[in-house]
DNA sequence: CTCTAGATTACCT
DNA sequence: GGTAATCTAGAGT
C-alpha cells in the first residue's frame, strides 16, 4: 500500500526518447474502465528537438511538459486531443506521445465512443486514442501514478520494435524517434513525410 | 487584432 | 492517390 509505485513501469524521468520505446506494452487506463495496451509512441524532447512544441521554449500550452514526470500533457490539434507522458526532471521539457494502442479492456464502452469502428482501430492514432480513451484537454496536467481518472500501468514489453520517423512532423526527419511494435494491427498507416522515407530500422523490445 | 501552420481525421476521386 | 473540415496557440503587425 505505501508502495503506489509499479515495478513494471519505465522510470520516467529519464528523456522521453529512453522512455518511449520502454512504454510501449503499458496501459493507459482511463475513466469509465477502458484501458490502452500501447503499440506507438513518439519522442519529442525540448530545446534540441524542432518539432516539440517545447523547441520555442515555455509557453502557456506546454507549461506541462517542463513539469514533473508523469504528468499528462493534453492539448488539441485540428479538432482532435492528443496526449503525451511527460518525462524528465522538472524543468526539463520532453515527454513520449501515445500514438496508437489496443484496447484491452472496457472494450464496450470503447466501441461506444467509435461507433462502427473495428476492435483493433478503437485506438489507432493519437486523436482517435484519446476518444476511445475519454481523454480531454480538461485532463492536461493529471498525474498518471496518483491513482486518479486517468492512470499508467506497468505491462509486457513487445517481442519485437520497430523504428522509424515521427509522424506528420515537417522538420528533424533524420531522428527514428517514433516506436511501435512490430507487426501490430493497431499501429496507425498515416504517411510519412516524403523527405522520411528510409529511416526505418529493427531491434529487439 | 489578424494571420498562419499544425505531433489529425474522414471522406473524396 | 488527394483534400476539406476544424480550431487553437503562437507569432506577426
Amino acid at each position: 500500500m505505501s508502495a503506489p509505485e509499479d515495478p513494471a513501469l519505465p522510470d520516467l524521468t529519464r528523456r522521453g526518447l529512453v522512455v518511449a520505446p520502454e512504454l510501449l506494452g503499458c496501459v493507459l487506463w482511463a475513466g469509465g474502465g477502458v484501458g490502452v495496451r500501447l503499440v506507438e509512441v513518439e519522442a519529442y524532447e525540448g530545446a534540441d528537438d524542432p518539432a516539440s512544441h517545447a523547441w520555442r521554449g515555455r509557453t502557456r500550452r506546454n507549461a506541462v511538459m517542463f513539469g514533473p514526470a508523469g504528468r499528462l500533457y493534453v492539448y488539441q490539434l485540428h479538432g482532435h486531443a492528443c496526449c503525451n507522458v511527460v518525462c524528465g526532471p522538472a524543468g526539463i521539457a520532453t515527454a513520449v506521445l501515445l500514438r496508437a494502442g489496443e484496447v484491452v479492456s472496457g472494450l464496450d464502452q470503447a466501441r461506444a465512443r467509435r461507433p462502427g469502428v473495428r476492435d483493433a482501430w478503437l485506438a489507432r492514432g493519437p486523436g482517435n486514442l484519446t476518444r476511445a480513451l475519454g481523454i480531454t484537454p480538461a485532463d492536461n496536467g493529471v498525474d498518471l501514478l496518483a491513482g486518479g481518472r486517468v492512470r499508467l500501468l506497468g505491462g509486457g514489453r513487445p517481442d519485437a520494435v520497430d523504428a522509424g520517423p515521427r509522424v506528420n512532423v515537417s522538420r528533424a526527419h533524420d531522428r527514428p524517434w517514433r516506436f511501435v511494435e512490430a507487426g501490430s494491427p493497431s499501429v496507425s498507416a498515416f504517411k510519412i513525410h516524403a523527405a522520411a522515407r528510409g529511416v526505418i530500422s529493427r531491434g529487439p523490445g
